[in-house]
DNA sequence: GACTGGTGTTACCGCAAGTAACATGCACGT
DNA sequence: ACGTGCATGTTACTTGCGGTAACACCAGTC
């Protein structure tokens, strides 16, 4: 009856969609996490009414937007775990791809690492837990995933997957801001370090002389 | 001439600090922390002017609030790290003692882990970088200053102590913020899981039959 | 008794999220 | 041609929060 009219109608509410996120996405870059709606639907030549009907509120934004270069991030990172080579150098490309992402567009990177900050004035039961980005999440997720999928890790591995997925991309991740603001070295000395520590230098390292050891 | 006297001023504003500052994390304890001022001063049995005289801002009182939980959870830690025991246990202590503590009171946590996130209007230029909460820097300074004075780890050690320190407080905090959300396994086993990855388990578990290895 | 300094108040500003109500253009069925 | 829907767009508003100005009270001091 009215297929081919509301596909229509769809299709151009995509096309507007996808150019009200272009939009944010450029207002995002220049102004950080803080951008506020008025200035995205300015830039987007429109006014805030039509960004809500199009996302809702501003979480609907903010999650669409988040799951562009989420996406994006992804599956450069699901290529550098794919790539033919040994597990040391396919973990090193992976924790250098994260590395030049976030080194290449941090406002980006800045604006995925806040959950929606404000809640909504009637939230009323907090949620506990889940106070980490989305992005943290899904690539915590994905990476035990990989690990369960092509380590033998014997019994309990999944478990054991799931906990190394996250805490290594948080390792990853603190790693990153860490460096991303004071720049104490190369990405590639961060990236050796990383891997190192990754690799059981921690506890392989000696006692030294004099001290109790760690 | 006024010593005593602005000595008396002063200790009846610290006790006034001090009283808001309990109101205040009875507030955020109940609330999280989108706490706001007014609930705050209410909390306090005053209004909002007085607050902003005692701290300025919200990030003064953000500051002021979080370095007292700050400063409770670092003495926790060190002292788990300083236990007599070797170098596994103390790990596992110490990995134990964090997140015992977020577990114990998770709003608090949750407020601790949030920068000043809407930062000041006139703010144009945004901070790259020093996305992370102050308490994740502390705790990777205070880790990375522990393992470079107890572990010999050759030239460039001092570095590679850093490094390590950030990224092992960040896999701490994101293993456990995936852990408080969605508890798939008791504390004591995600200790052990981490200290595991820690220990060079990724490194040293085999390729699964068929797979290409991690 | 006037002066000072800290404590407290009410009433306001500015700004951002989110909403209502109204206007406009375009395709339809009759 | 003409009203009917419907998406798109607007202006103008409410609400709530961070932050501030201006004024009131109440010690102790010269």
């Amino acid at each position: 009856m009215d297929t081919t009219q509301r596909t229509d109608q769809q299709r151009s509410a995509d096309r507007r969609r996808r150019e009200l996120l272009e939009a944010a996405d450029r207002v995002v870059l220049r102004d950080g996490p803080q951008a506020s709606m008025n200035a995205i639907a300015a830039e987007a030549g429109i006014t805030k009414p039509i960004l809500y009907r199009h996302f809702g509120d501003k979480g609907g934004l903010y999650a669409a937007l988040a799951k562009r270069h989420t996406d994006a991030l992804l599956d450069s990172l699901r290529a550098a775990l794919d790539a033919p080579a040994d597990r040391r150098e396919r973990v090193e490309a992976t924790l250098d791809t994260y590395l030049a992402a976030i080194e290449a567009r941090p406002q980006v990177y800045r604006f995925l690492m806040h959950p929606a900050e404000g809640s909504q004035p009637g939230d009323q039961g907090f949620d506990v837990g889940k106070h980490s980005a989305p992005l943290l999440r899904r690539m915590g997720e994905e990476l035990a995933q990989v690990i369960e999928e092509r380590l033998d890790l014997g019994p309990g591995g999944q478990q054991l997957a799931r906990v190394w997925g996250h805490g290594i991309v948080g390792m990853m991740h603190a790693a990153g801001d860490w460096w991303l603001g004071e720049r104490p070295c190369s990405r590639a000395e961060l990236v050796r370090s990383l891997a190192d520590l990754l690799w059981g230098r921690l506890a392989a390292a000696g006692d030294r002389v004099g001290g109790p050891g760690f």
